[in-house]
DNA sequence: TTGTAGGCGTTATCAC
DNA sequence: GTGATAACGCCTACAA
């Protein structure tokens, strides 16, 4: 009797040469027939799959990667895991890349020092993964060129890096578009909550910025530069600069480059008993779960189908031949599309509701 | 003239046979000599560990996997990325293993068909990491064991298997808290808000709701059961539920499973014209960001730590010489601590505040 | 269409 | 303490 009923073992693995003997084929024909090759006659790839299947052959990953030279992985480099945002798009490429069989790395860049440290040659991303998705991480477009250099594919969301696949949100037109709803309801004192705090530092918030800009001045409106505070792309960070706002000659209008800090800012205005879109407005960006629970305004867009939209750019990036040879095509991936969402949390300039009695106004 | 100077080209790779040459040793000693293991001599070790600098030398991970049988690589599964908990948690495990040297895969667990996949030995689970940490997952207690069984190392976050390091709330202790918060301000008519939605099904709710009836009972209190509605662990499951209590026989009090669950029955609350904490209390847990923001009561835990201390036991298991001879120690984790936030969404029973004059109450 | 054999870059087991 | 050298398991020209 065999051996291979003693339970509570760890199965001898097999091995394609085990493949090979039981369908009498070479090995190289297992390896062809299995990766659905060509020059395999119809009749011995079945026979090969069904051996393999009924063996329950697998090939194993890092002897394939050594042999072949490709990891079948994508690695993802975000500012932080924990957050709504970042996590939303990791998830959005890991559904990508596992559907695709790809495993994907993922490495948090909290820390100014872990990019420095990824950008160190010891990292060895190329070496670890066939490509990379760069979230919002401009600060390090040096590893981006050394990435090129060493042949890993790249795709970025939320910035640019040469012409490698990019999913961009038309930030300036989100600027824009935050702003006609602002001005279109009579405001004409607005503030911005944007990025400019610590850990990251990206290019969304100039470019949402700029376009809020341009279309104020189509309306005469100019935004005072204390008008202009930084939130870091975090709940605290809109409360405070929310706070600051208030602090002197206050806004009746604010933009919030993110609904995350747009909650943050509705936090300080409820705390002085001030009535979100009644006394101050406040537009966010996202959609996030939340907004609907605090009826907050916002421009919405599809966070996972972002970084689902970099990946599958990423792959065929990978998959196209002449990205090996420099000379591939940008292979653009999809624009992001938004959306305005209209909620209580703006309204009209001087818009006491009349169902309200107990909203103030600043002195 | 040397040819590294060429820029734009890929460099070549550099061997463990180059830094031999150059150090004038055999590779063997180099591999030593760069791993720390014993057996070189003091100089030789400086000579090759300074010769490898200089050449920028890194062992290549598919060769060393395949060599050593180790991946350097731990795989966390959670069941969904996008969410705020296990991103958090997966953000606590990325943080202490790439501290580590080891790298991260993730996975995704959505939907059930994906676990299956999982759990099918074509996974190759084993193949892939050195360890793998289960988050809330007991739906695949088989891929547990069909992990062990390969001598994967596992570790769990929210629930257990077998005795391997889990790191789990004491979740009964964490629903008496919350009983013990809402009956001393006197409420008695009790709600909850659990688990029992679709994709995730795991332990927490059962154990959560024990810990809370067993403290109602010690009160001579009684929590029928049309009084406790599944929310899914998300926002809108938490509005939902919050909105079937309402329906009829509203109880004055209710405690919600998680604070994202107890946003959304705020959310319920407030579009009914109901106060929190003054008409009906809510109490949740987690203490997420946004709880501050709408004054959530809750129970606080350190979802971070959770999932950095599952990947510490995880790490300590895999090194340890005895994990794979069977008779390791349980190697049990760092039990998590909790602690009760109070703020406005809970209040006592028929509690309404002075300064409030729109609150109404349920007919 | 199929098979042979060299190589991928390390690790680990021996002798020395 | 050090050095050959055989694995590790697969891929892929090249030959047949």
């Amino acid at each position: 009797m065999s051996t291979d009923d003693t339970n509570g073992e760890a199965p001898r693995r097999v091995r394609i040469e085990d493949v090979a003997a039981q369908a009498d084929v070479s090995v190289a024909t297992v390896s062809r027939a299995l990766r659905g090759l060509p020059n395999v006659a119809a009749s011995t790839r079945r026979r090969v799959v069904d051996v393999a299947e009924q063996l329950g052959y697998q090939p194993d990953p890092a002897a394939a990667r050594l042999a072949a030279g490709r990891t079948n992985t994508v690695i993802a480099i975000v500012p932080h895991l924990g957050s709504w945002y970042f996590s939303n798009v990791v998830a959005g490429i890991e559904a990508v890349c596992t559907q695709a069989g790809y495993d994907v790395l993922v490495i948090g860049a909290d820390e100014p020092s872990r990019v420095d440290r990824l950008i160190d040659e010891r990292a060895q991303l190329d070496r670890r993964a066939d490509g990379v998705v760069l979230v919002d991480l401009p600060v390090a477009s040096e590893l981006a060129e050394s990435l090129v250099r060493r042949r890993v594919a790249v795709a970025t969301v939320g910035w640019r890096v040469g012409d490698h696949p990019a999913v961009v949100l038309d930030d300036p037109a989100v600027g824009a578009l935050a702003a006609e709803h602002l001005l279109h309801f009579g405001h004409r004192d607005l503030g911005v909550i944007g990025g400019d705090l610590d850990p990251i530092a990206f290019e969304v918030p100039e470019r949402r910025l700029r376009g809020f800009r341009e279309q104020c001045q189509r309306y005469g409106v100019d935004v005072a530069a204390e008008r202009i505070v930084g939130g870091g792309f975090r709940l605290d960070g809109g409360y405070a600069a929310m706070a600051v706002l208030l602090e002197h000659d206050p806004p009746t209008a604010v933009f919030a480059m993110s609904d995350e800090m747009a909650f943050g800012a509705l936090m300080a205005l409820q705390e002085r008993g001030l009535t979100p879109g009644v006394d101050v407005s406040v537009i966010g960006v996202d959609d996030h779960e939340f907004a609907h629970v605090v009826e907050l305004t916002t421009i919405r867009q599809n966070v996972v189908d972002n970084g689902a939209a970099a990946a599958r750019a990423l792959l065929a990036a990978i998959q196209d031949p002449r990205t090996t040879t420099g000379d591939a095509e940008p292979a653009e991936a999809e624009t992001p599309t938004f959306s305005l969402v209209a909620r209580s949390s703006t309204g009209p300039l001087n818009g006491h509701r009349a169902d309200r009695t107990l909203s103030s106004r600043l002195p």
